[in-house]
DNA sequence: TTGTAAGCGTTATCAC
DNA sequence: GTGATAACGCTTACAA
């Protein structure tokens, strides 16, 4: 009297097998403590029937599923892809499954929104891009919710098991060094949006690095856009524009250095002979614009595996890498002076 | 003797509102035969415990759960997060949530994995997108899963069913049109990869309008790539480096048109003066080169929802709108001769 | 080493 | 209209 609807359950196997559905169990979770034989029998029934356990049914027991959330508000798709893949490097093989969560930042339902995500879903635990990442408060909220957590961002915003960093200050201090090494002075700099925590650690950098050489930082070096093309354009007009020459510019990300080449260009100046450009991310656009841009490398893929697994073994998540450290990726954006 | 452990349950519903759990059941579910006094009493506790129901023990129950997958392995990250989006519109507010997989198509475990993935996660329904959409073994086994799915393609690959489609051939030709009207004679094509229904479609598009118009389709015309910006580059290479004389070359993809673009430009010659170049998709790169190029944008946010809908509404998938207009998108990379 | 019974949180069946 | 009761497929006591 089986009903034989669709796949085979833990009592197939069993009654195939001819032992107690909890033997079945401990064969599907390894359990060690088992008679050899009865786990080669059961196991040779499981890959008889194409056996695969029900994961709702095992959520259901365990009070706890197997879906990573990853929530993302973000205008670079590479990132956001990149990092998808990254969890999948994780996850593959497992049991754990990906629920990505776009949102609108701007939103004022953002909060609901979010809550309202994670109490439905009941997800193991989620991975949070950024720039939401760098609230607080989301953060919190998490917490508020018992939903565990990693931030990924440009700083040490929260404790090691709740967090994956890059060092962006340190890498735009490096690649301003860079320039400054091939003769350049006049240094702009296009900021990323306020209230950006990668924004504020990006203009460090830079300062650290004018300041160390005694260059000027002052209001008339620097511009803001808020990580669009369309911003990063008006941020390099206004830079040009102005009375004060620059011979470089660094620009927040890549998007936006695409904006200040288009800005140049149009001003009717050769880049980089005229002016060198240097971006941050190294997204698909930076190798294909043209000329191909210099610019940081962060190793979001990498980020990501750490992320996931960080959630995945909660007990071990400090222990799992954290800081991830940039590359400058030298292309043809950049001429010494 | 109520153990709270974490959220409330329909047993804490069903004992603050004095009724039975299955009555708790009929105003999740909305039963209409229920008494408009027991409803408001029990709506009062599960606003009052904020209880949400447990989407595990819901899937356990009605044996099917709430998770649409979304399979990729594209080039195109923004067509991809255009995508998600797209399904976010059509299943945010709701139960479902959207599982992601990207996978390798180049992989010999390609199949196995999927056929993994879909027995273990028991997706309610999956969306393929294109290369992978284009391949009928892959819909077959989903077939033979039983898993539902739709496949989101350039040209008539499924039943409405199961497919959401946009006039790639027709879009191309309009394109191609529009070169020809502004006087060029010699149009180029980049072809895309062998055996990519896309490729084909958006080849035969160009075939359409340069017979129309008398015009040579001759193997001296046409270059072949694979969508990405390094063969894009490689076709223009050999294109623009033969005997024959190009006014305009239409490249099927973005990337491959930015490629083009590049292998112009090494040869000294000026886009659009020189060579007007057209390209396809309407993703980030083509509004952020230099100079912005035209091209043809096709509304995948749409036909992501639509894609979506099909799924959960299976019995009315066929009505779903299936069949999506493109939109021809000039920029200033071309001009007229 | 293995089996039995109970329970995870929900819905379906079928009475009342 | 409403409520016992038995599923759904699995795991965790607790025995044996």
């Amino acid at each position: 009297m089986a009903k034989r609807t669709g796949q085979p359950t833990i009592n197939d196997v069993a009654r195939l097998s001819g032992v107690s559905k909890k033997t079945v169990s401990r064969v599907i979770n390894r359990s060690p403590l088992l008679n050899e034989a009865t786990r080669e029998k059961v196991e040779a029934v499981i890959a008889e029937l194409a056996y695969v356990p029900n994961p709702q049914a095992r959520a259901l027991a365990l009070r706890r599923n197997f879906l990573l959330g990853m929530i993302y508000d973000n205008p670079n798709a590479q990132m956001v892809l990149n990092f998808q893949e990254g969890v999948l490097d994780a996850i593959g093989g497992s049991e754990f499954a990906l629920v990505v969560r776009p949102v609108d930042r701007h939103s004022p339902d953002l909060f609901d929104d979010i809550r309202a995500f994670i109490e439905q879903q009941r997800l193991y635990g989620v991975m949070i891009l950024p720039p939401l990442s760098e609230n607080d408060a989301l953060a919190a909220l998490f917490t508020e919710l018992g939903c565990n957590y990693v931030r990924m961002g440009s700083a040490t915003l929260d404790d090691d098991a709740h967090l994956v960093q890059s060092n962006d200050r340190q890498a735009v201090r490096d690649a301003v060094e860079h320039l400054i090494a091939q003769g350049h002075r006049q240094i702009g700099l296009v900021q990323g949006p306020e209230g950006f925590r990668s924004a504020s650690e990006r203009e460090a950098g830079w300062r650290d690095a004018m300041t160390a050489a005694g260059l000027p930082t002052g209001p008339e070096m620097l511009a803001r856009g808020n990580y669009t093309f369309e911003t990063g354009r008006d941020a390099g007009e206004q830079l040009l524009g102005g009375a004060q020459k620059f011979t470089a510019i660094f620009a927040s990300n890549d998007v936006m250095a695409a904006g200040v080449l288009h800005a140049a260009r149009s001003r009717g100046l050769t880049v980089p002979q005229d002016l060198s450009i240097v971006g941050f991310d190294d997204t698909a656009i930076a190798a294909t614009i043209w000329p191909p841009l210099t610019t940081v490398r962060w190793p979001i893929r990498d980020m990501a595996r750490s992320a996931a697994m960080k959630l995945i073994h909660p007990e071990a998540a400090a222990d799992e890498k954290s800081l991830f450290l940039t590359e400058f990726v030298p292309r043809a954006s950049v001429a010494s002076v």
